[in-house]
DNA sequence: ACAGAAGCTTA
DNA sequence: GTAAGCTTCTGTT
């Protein structure tokens, strides 16, 4: 087990118990026997090991194994003989089902571990210890309080039942104390199912406040003659002894002398023939159909097992009055089913504590580690001379050695262009760790033009040789590598037939933990505000504008100051970064929200879009024509030539020289000659600016579209491949750019034409999906307001509705300027409402709007308490969160200039219900390759826009398609968010996009 | 050559 | 009233 591994560790005992009261007691195969724990447990598993196979999902396990207890009987009973001792005997129903349990783990080819003496818990703490010293991460399978002591920054527990991550922040959330003081908690709360005595009296509350008071167990009992209160100073002091014994009970061994090493937990996949054999035996006809599905078994042919009950040796319930059985039976029940692994390892070196020891780090809670990474981090000086240029192939082999050795390394790409999909590479660069970093020269040529030879500077690796060497520590599952915007290196490294996994990314890090405070996630800024280093700048090297040359041009040594630098600040930065993530309990967005995107995204970037020049070369020329049409027009309106472009003379010429009413002035004291302006001089007659607009509309659709459309048609595929920026926006949205494909007109019939021109290949189609309303939507589910969650439950028109309860008009033969008002306010709740802003919207007076505003919330009293509630809470805590966790910070939220305050209001209000939808699409996009994969279907996900997804497939499989693409997006939010309202997807195909929006 | 303002496109 | 990106013009470097 190496760095980046990590160790699944199934608490199988607690579950048994947890299914089978949880679950309908009712599962039973025909021939009588019960097996709805059975069933729980093996759709469990099941599931994990699905998730183990999508890196989209976050945790990847590389280590497996299911945990139980043994027998009843353990050390524990030697310290307090009454432990565990008024627990009955498990339920009849259940008895025949632990051994089943067992078989199951088998059957999905996973190791079974228990010992005797110990129970599961102490097995679980044991190879959580080992799996962190051997500097991987483990997660336990469980949600039993009694293993949250073990919970740190390398050690999580996942709730399967409820699909729910346990980190630290959870445990203090639950429990008032961090990990490392739960077992004094225990200690003092005591556990009436285990018969730990505790101190009577003391409850949950009242420890986590004594023992925040006191700091520990210890402490407490040393000055429990401080406490205020009489009675609970007494029954403290009284009971000192049975809270000191309880602390003996609860806390987990992690020295057993376990006899399998962690090698022997290596995931398997699964063996499809067995495990449906098995499956079929327990007559479980869903999962043996998905298992089939998935491991590409066909499943008639395969023979039910012939599955014998066994008794397991935990049947034997706790000794007083249970079914009986030996206790320490001779033949020892199965310890290990799989892997042969060393028999040797583990289980020796039984060093300090999972808490507190540490290299040098004191690491206490995630809180506490980060605080002393980023501390140091800022102390440590970087020296851009200490860098070393790779120049041979075996020198490259060593640090490639030394990377895995590491299990971990930063990783960078020096190309010719910023646009991924036609740079060439010129270098890469590597840290194996902070201080330790080195440049690999590929491509760089000499300053000499000359026409012979190429000038390819001399001892540089050969590309193919050097990714060869590379490839495998990129694709390396042991091996975490980290980048700065990865997407980027990613398209270089599929370019050249390379994948990398498994990896983080440190922009996405500092998205996830500070989107919103000032300063982009770019790496100078990130460098400078957490390492205190300012790096060497790009243009400093390469040049800019004239004098820019591609990277090929600098010299080496420059470049490996610059390149290797990069790497080195990436590692220093995922060091102190990674920390927070936890410390901030942000882990969770990052790894299902961030990280599984940036594979989703760069294969959207590199597939393209068809985009027709002839189209776009007519239209342009339509374009043309129309915008020399009006120029000459208006300049017979104006009575002179002028640049119409020019809002400056444009203003002088309309309030100035013929002296219009109604001139308004911007900020810089110029006249505002703003489209608004112009309609409302149009709207009284006046002929020029009516052709201002017109004008303009022709130019910026000739400039930004039909024009600069043609130059992004990629050489070599024929095809545009926008660039999606990750962490750009502050609200969780993407945006577009290089080009911007996320605002290509659709509201007037002239703009609808550029969107002709995207076009699917010869025999396929384009299928647009979008959400219908998501941000209304989210506003009902979150602000929960019954009429508008009936409204879209029945799947009526929405601001009919709106309008009808406003102003009592029936919904029926509504006149639509009333409706109108209504969208506009429903909208403006989204936006952050404002009378100003809706009265501009609607061009009515202030007041009037005022009083819509009124209106509406005496409608719907809930929409003004979500909007109280989103103020005071971003207010209180500088951020506010989406529904699936993202925080969206605003610094600015308390200032004390009013205006900047009421817009940070108003940017709050919106970024939970802008934020939760585009969470929604996020988790749609992270999930649909494989639902697409899996339907057989070879649709490609090639655009987003907010809240619709564009796809190219075959003409074949339209129809196929659509209803998977609908499902994923309609059901996106679950399974970790079930809202209260549906989500309603609409999808169509066609050759272009215009036709299928 | 660059930065900021104004204006316009999208969800 | 929210969130973006691109083009043109304009003034500064």
């Amino acid at each position: 087990m190496k760095k980046g591994d990590h160790l699944f560790l199934v608490d199988g005992s607690g579950y048994i118990f947890r299914a089978y009261h949880a679950l309908p007691p009712l599962t039973r195969k025909s021939d009588g026997l019960p097996v709805g724990a059975v069933s729980g447990f093996c759709n469990m598993l099941w599931k994990l090991m699905l998730d183990a196979r999508n890196t989209d999902v976050g945790i990847v396990p590389t280590h497996f194994a299911v945990i139980f207890d043994y027998s009843s009987k353990t050390f524990r009973n030697e310290l307090y003989p009454e432990y565990k001792a008024n627990r009955s005997a498990p339920p009849e129903d259940l008895i025949p089902q632990f051994g089943l349990i067992r078989q199951a783990t088998r059957a999905f080819n996973l190791p079974c571990i228990e010992m005797e003496g110990f129970e599961a818990d102490d097995l679980i703490a044991t190879y959580a210890r080992l799996a962190r010293e051997a500097g991987g991460d483990a997660t336990i399978v469980s949600s039993d309080k009694d293993l949250m002591q073990l919970v740190g920054p390398a050690v999580g527990m996942y709730d399967p039942m409820k699909d729910r991550q346990i980190g630290i922040p959870e445990v203090i959330e639950k429990w008032g104390v961090p990990p490392e003081k739960m077992i004094d908690l225990q200690a003092l709360t005591g556990d009436s199912v285990d018969n730990v005595p505790g101190v009577p009296g003391i409850g949950p509350k009242t420890a986590a406040q004594l023992l925040e008071q006191f700091g520990d167990l210890d402490t407490l009992l040393a000055r429990a003659g401080e406490i205020k209160q009489d009675k609970r100073r007494q029954s403290i002091i009284d009971n000192a002894d049975k809270a000191r014994i309880s602390r003996d009970l609860v806390t987990l061994k992690i020295d057993v002398p376990v006899t399998e090493g962690l090698d022997a937990f290596v995931l398997q996949e699964p063996d499809g023939p067995k495990l449906i054999a098995f499956l079929k035996a327990m007559e479980f006809s869903t999962l043996t159909r998905r298992v089939a599905e998935a491991t590409g078994t066909e499943a008639g042919e395969i023979e039910a097992a012939t599955v014998a009950v066994e008794l397991g040796p935990d049947v034997h319930g706790p000794d007083v009055g249970s079914a009986g059985g030996p206790s320490s039976p001779a033949g020892p029940s199965p310890r290990k089913e799989r892997g042969e692994g060393g028999s040797t390892s583990a289980g020796a070196p039984l060093s300090p504590s999972l808490r507190g020891e540490g290299k040098g780090e004191g690491q206490d809670t995630p809180s506490q580690l980060s605080a002393q990474r980023a501390e140091a981090a800022v102390a440590a000086k970087i020296d851009t001379t200490a860098y070393t240029a790779i120049r041979d192939v075996a020198t490259l082999k060593a640090w490639v050695a030394e990377a895995t050795e590491a299990g971990v390394v930063a990783f960078d790409t020096e190309t010719t262009s910023l646009d991924p999909m036609q740079a060439e590479l010129v270098g890469f660069s590597l840290a194996t760790r902070a201080g330790r970093a080195a440049y690999v020269p590929l491509n760089h040529k000499s300053g000499r033009d000359d026409l012979l030879g190429g000038g390819l500077v001399e001892n540089q690796i050969p590309i193919r040789d050097a990714l060869a060497a590379l490839k495998p520590l990129l694709e390396d599952r042991s091996v975490l590598k980290i980048a700065q915007n990865l997407k980027y290196d990613l398209v270089i490294m599929n370019r050249h037939g390379i994948d990398v996994a498994p990896y983080d990314d440190t922009m996405l890090i500092s998205y996830v933990l500070d989107a919103g405070t000032s300063g982009g996630h770019g790496m100078d800024a990130l460098s400078e505000k957490w390492l205190g280093h300012k790096t060497i700048h790009f243009k400093d090297v390469a040049g800019s504008g004239k004098n820019f040359v591609g990277f090929d041009q600098v010299d080496i040594d420059r470049a490996t100051a610059y390149a290797a630098e990069d790497a080195d600040v990436t590692f220093r930065l995922w060091e102190v970064l990674k920390p927070r993530l936890a410390a901030k309990g942000m882990v969770s967005v990052y790894e299902r929200l961030e990280r599984p995107l940036v594979p989703v995204l760069a294969k959207m970037e590199q597939r393209g879009i068809s985009v027709d020049r002839q189209i776009l070369s007519r239209l342009s020329g339509e374009l043309a024509q129309g915008a020399a049409r009006l120029e000459d027009e208006i300049n017979v309106l104006a009575g002179e030539r002028f640049n119409i472009g020019s809002p400056k003379q444009l203003g002088d010429i309309l309030f100035g020289r013929m002296g219009l009413p109604g001139g308004t002035k911007t900020k810089t004291g110029q006249w505002s000659t703003s489209a608004q302006v112009l309609e409302d001089l149009a709207a009284e007659g006046h002929e020029l600016p009516r052709k201002i607009v017109d004008w303009r509309q022709l130019t910026k659709l000739k400039s930004t579209y039909t024009d600069a459309l043609p130059g992004f048609i990629n050489p070599d595929t024929k095809r545009v491949h926008t660039s999606y920026a990750l962490a750009a926006t502050s609200t969780g949205r993407l945006s577009s750019s290089d080009p911007n494909l996320q605002n290509i007109p659709v509201r007037t019939a002239e703009g609808r034409k550029i969107r002709t021109a995207f076009i699917a290949d010869k025999g396929n189609k384009l299928i647009s999906a979008d959400y219908s309303q998501i941000e209304l939507r989210v506003l009902a589910h979150v602000a929960e307001i019954p009429q508008l969650k009936q409204a879209f439950a029945d799947g009526v028109d929405i601001h009919a509705v709106t309008a009808s309860e406003m102003f009592n008009v029936p919904v029926e033969g509504m006149p639509s300027e009333v409706r109108r008002r209504a969208k506009a306010i429903n909208f403006g709740i989204i936006y952050g409402i404002s009378a100003f802003g809706l009265a501009n919207q609607l061009s009515i007076p202030r007041e009037e709007a005022g009083a819509y505003i009124k209106k509406y919330f005496e409608r719907f009293p809930g929409i003004r308490d979500y909007i109280d509630t989103t103020k005071e809470y971003a207010r209180e805590h500088g951020y506010v969160e989406t529904v699936f966790g993202r925080r969206i910070h605003y610094p600015e939220i308390r200032s004390s200039n009013p205006s900047v305050r009421a817009f940070n209001e108003r940017a709050s209000i919106n970024a939970r219900l802008q934020g939760t939808a585009a969470d929604i699409i996020r988790r749609a996009m992270v999930r649909m390759d494989d639902a697409l994969a899996k339907a057989k279907l070879s649709a490609r996900m090639l655009l987003q826009v907010h809240d619709e997804l564009i796809f190219e497939t075959v003409e074949a499989e339209v129809a196929a398609t659509i209803p998977v693409v609908r499902d994923i997006m309609e059901n996106a939010a679950m399974p970790a968010v079930s809202l209260s309202v549906p989500l309603q997807v609409d999808a169509r195909a066609a050759n272009n996009w215009d036709e299928a929006h």
